[in-house]
DNA sequence: AAATCGGGGGA
DNA sequence: TCCCCAGATTT
């Protein structure tokens, strides 16, 4: 039997029940693909709920506030995918008169939507047969094959499409590409795999030679490195704070936060206070400094690991520019952020 | 080609 | 600890 139609046969079977999987309206099926770019569905389901809540269609969605979308995102992580969902939702309404892009090719213009979400969109919405590659694929089809070249290399990137653009079935693009990757995801799994009821260990090479954990092949990333994050908690006497917008490149890019002291190694008490009775929000009035958490909070990204602290600074004056304690669940934070607001007692 | 961009969960 | 997740974009 042919790898398509034994894939398909088996999705058939062992798919899961899905809120998009429920729909082929193009919009509802670009939004969960962005939300579920490097995200389990686990974590981006009640994600998708939310969008589709709140915003039932694209133009809604257009008519968003950036600021609005990005708190709906909130704990989701890789933020520029809720920055370029909004860009391209006003991209789609305002230029292309509302019609959602209805091919690859004319899908790639969309901010956020690269190789993967475009064959995605195109196969399941509008039977375009071109072929997913995303982690699933990359372990289904490298144990299967026993292919050794790095998926994380530009010849693996090729090597990969290629072989799936081979595989799939033109007829039916959408099931094909969704079976291939439920395949990898509930069954072909990274750890432990269900080799004992796989229709396809006769002719998995992973499996015949003994080697699935050795699949796929990827080449070693750099390692995370440290940042120390001091986020400054001001408190002033009529129960106002300040929160900056993060600008610029890095992490977080529009959301907020504390203000924020960068060091480059952990700073202790004294230290602190001395670097601190220079900020220009003190000015040499009389302040009281607490530190939030006595143990560091390492907050681990995939590059970065921010040792993190809290420290209270509480003034006896108001503060310009201030905001009020209850105001701060408006703005969207980063998660770190987040879990010191639910647990400080203002 | 390599680095960057989050956060959660599993072993 | 390290690795992975319905990847895309920038450097």
């Amino acid at each position: 039997m042919k790898f398509s139609k034994k894939i398909i046969d088996w999705y058939s079977v062992n798919k899961r029940s899905l809120p998009w999987r429920e729909t082929k309206n193009p919009y509802y099926i670009w939004l969960s693909e962005i939300i579920l770019q490097q995200t389990q569905v686990k974590q981006g389901l009640p994600y998708y709920e939310a969008f589709v809540a709140n915003y039932p269609t694209i133009f809604q969605l257009a008519e968003a506030n950036e600021s609005e979308v990005l708190k709906l995102w909130q704990g989701l992580g890789y933020y520029s995918r809720a920055r370029n969902l909004h860009a391209s939702a006003k991209y789609v309404t305002n230029i292309l008169n509302g019609v959602f892009p209805d091919n690859y090719k004319d899908l790639l213009n969309l901010k956020g939507v690269g190789d993967y979400t475009a064959s995605a969109i195109a196969s399941i919405c509008f039977n375009e047969a071109t072929a997913v590659v995303d982690g699933n694929v990359y372990r289904v089809l490298s144990r299967y094959f026993g292919i050794e070249t790095p998926i994380n290399s530009s010849k693996g990137t090729k090597e990969f499409k290629l072989l799936a653009q081979e595989l799939i079935d033109k007829k039916k693009p959408a099931e094909f590409n969704q079976a291939i990757m439920e395949f990898g995801a509930i069954q072909c799994k990274p750890q432990n795999p269900d080799c004992h009821v796989c229709p396809f260990t006769k002719g998995c090479i992973a499996f015949n030679k003994n080697k699935i954990a050795d699949f796929p092949v990827k080449l070693k990333s750099a390692k995370a490195k440290k940042k120390y994050f001091n986020f400054v908690v001001f408190i002033s006497n009529d129960n106002k704070t300040i929160l900056e917008k993060r600008e610029g490149k890095g992490i977080w890019q529009n959301l907020y936060q504390f203000p924020l002291i960068e060091t480059n190694k952990e700073i202790n008490y004294e230290a602190f206070k001395n670097l601190v009775e220079n900020h220009k929000l003190i000015q040499k009035q009389p302040f009281e400094l607490s530190l939030y958490n006595e143990e560091v909070i390492i907050h681990k990204l995939s590059h970065q690991h921010l040792y993190t602290k809290f420290w209270i600074v509480s003034l006896e004056s108001k503060i310009t520019g201030a905001i009020p304690i209850e105001e701060i669940t408006d703005y969207a934070v980063p998660i770190v952020i987040g879990n010191f607001l639910e647990s400080f007692n203002f």
